[in-house]
RNA sequence: CGGGGUAUGGUGUAACGGUAGCAUACUUGCUUUGGGAGCAAGCAGUCCCAGUUCAAAUCUGGGUACCCCGACCA
């Protein structure tokens, strides 16, 4: 993509209104745009990263046999009341039409879902079975805060799983923490799973994936010598203490922000819609279900907060709206830099590289600073200067080393960290 | 929802009750070109509704929006 062509432009100054810094950078980037407090749209830089997040994502629920649905947002009253959730969710955003019909807007989907699964899932044979979405959330926050990190819209993926038993339902359960683990990994987030309550839908202990930040509005205690874990919202979780896991931590006391959660929900959605299924005799059985969530917005937040610097954001290679942003110094002459760095930009273009080119004839500094804010992995400049040495030189958003490479070392290093 | 704060061009900010100024962005022209350039000209603003006053961005009341702390957080 060619930087005269993208609408957007960067701003100097962070509006006065964000504190928070994955918002401040996020909208001077021009990657997000603020609606009014907690509701944000995606802008071409900001939907190309969540994009990329929720693909990863994408590939890990598929590869666990997660099947992509795409459920309604605007719900029925009735199955809100079916399930008590109309009046006991105070989240839950009602709106009445002008013929004074009743709705609710998803704050969560298992009154969608459950009736969904209720109609395909009639035996034993067709369990268990896992659905999931990525989607739009609305829930009504008595308090909208830290930029994209707590939204009264916000991006998720909510996975649901049905089973016959509670030891299949522990199985699978295990495995999506894993899957879990591994797409914080790739998104370049260390998380931590975490201990916690089970919210007021649940009795049994629930497991959130926490990132370390101070942007985070959870407090946790955590062993440094091994994985354990919990939030202080659980009694038993107190900083000072030795570790109940290994022994041999002193457990530490931590902000963070959890960008993702996995319940155990029992019976009581399919006890709500009367689903039944028949198992192997013929008898009428309930499914045990499970619930899966990752907050797509809240975890590029995360990643904004985590991953920046003075200068602006710091995107992990993986979730980076672009890898390689390459910038054209034209200078006074111009000489063939405007060639030179025209053809680059098609030549990795053909090789699959996501290419953000700055061919925008404004002076040096304002384009570096840019390329700082926006915070692509990879610069590459084309000036008078690399001509001269008929290289190219490469510069590490991250690391800040400066290497003159040729295209094909630069291909290369490419290939390598993609 | 309780408490606190804020509201001025697109953005960031000044202005004792007395001419709304500066910066940036944008438009035009010339110069400039390896870390947010210079000169000149131009466009553009007091959140809303009342009140006090000769006079309100400024004072008063109400409303709205936004931010922060807390509570809440399927």
């Amino acid at each position: 993509m060619k930087q005269s062509n993208l609408f957007t432009k960067t701003r100097k100054e962070a509006p006065s209104d964000e504190i928070a810094k994955n918002a401040q950078l996020l909208i001077r980037g021009g990657f997000i745009h603020k609606e009014m407090a907690g509701v944000y749209s995606y802008l071409p830089l900001g939907l190309r990263t969540l994009t990329k997040i929720e693909n990863i994502i994408r590939e890990e629920m598929d590869a666990i046999g997660g099947q992509e649905i795409r459920m309604a947002t605007l719900h029925p009253s009735e199955k809100w009341k079916q399930t008590g959730g109309w009046d006991a969710v105070d989240v839950l955003f009602k709106l009445q039409s002008r013929t004074e019909k009743e709705y609710a807007l998803g704050q969560s989907e298992e009154e969608i879902v459950t009736p969904i699964a209720q109609e395909y899932a009639n035996s034993y044979k067709d369990l268990p079975v896992a659905i999931y979405q990525i989607g739009q959330k609305y829930r009504d926050e008595l308090r909208a805060k830290s930029g994209i990190m707590r939204g009264r819209e916000f991006g998720m993926k909510d996975m649901y799983s049905f089973h016959e038993s509670q030891e299949d339902f522990e199985r699978f359960y295990a495995v999506t923490k894993e899957a879990y683990l591994r797409v914080f990994k790739r998104t370049g987030l260390d998380a931590k799973v975490t201990e916690a309550a089970g919210g007021s839908f649940s009795e049994k202990i629930s497991y959130e994936f926490m990132v370390l930040t101070d942007a985070g509005e959870d407090d946790i205690v955590y062993c440094p010598f091994c994985t354990h874990c919990a939030n202080t919202e659980i009694a038993k979780a107190e900083a000072g203490g030795s570790c109940p896991k290994c022994g041999k931590g002193t457990l530490a006391k931590a902000r963070a922000a959890e960008v993702g959660n996995v319940f155990d929900l029992g019976v009581k959605y399919p006890k709500a819609f009367n689903f039944t299924y028949k198992d192997k005799e013929g008898k009428e059985q309930t499914p045990i279900v499970g619930c899966y969530g990752i907050g797509t917005t809240r975890l590029m937040g995360t990643i904004v907060e985590v991953f920046s610097d003075e200068k602006g954001m710091v995107w992990p290679e993986s979730v980076a709206p672009f890898n390689v942003h390459l910038v054209s110094l034209l200078g006074a002459e111009g000489g063939n830099v405007k060639v030179e760095a025209d053809k680059l930009y098609e030549t990795l273009t053909k090789k699959g590289v996501e290419v953000l080119y700055d061919d925008r004839d404004v002076r040096p500094g304002e384009k570096f600073a840019d390329s700082d804010l926006i915070g692509i992995p990879t610069r590459v400049v084309v000036s008078e200067k690399t001509l001269a040495q008929g290289k190219l030189e490469v510069k590490s958003r991250k690391t800040g080393t400066v290497s003159m490479l040729s295209e094909a070392e630069l291909l290369n290093q490419l290939s390598i960290v993609r």
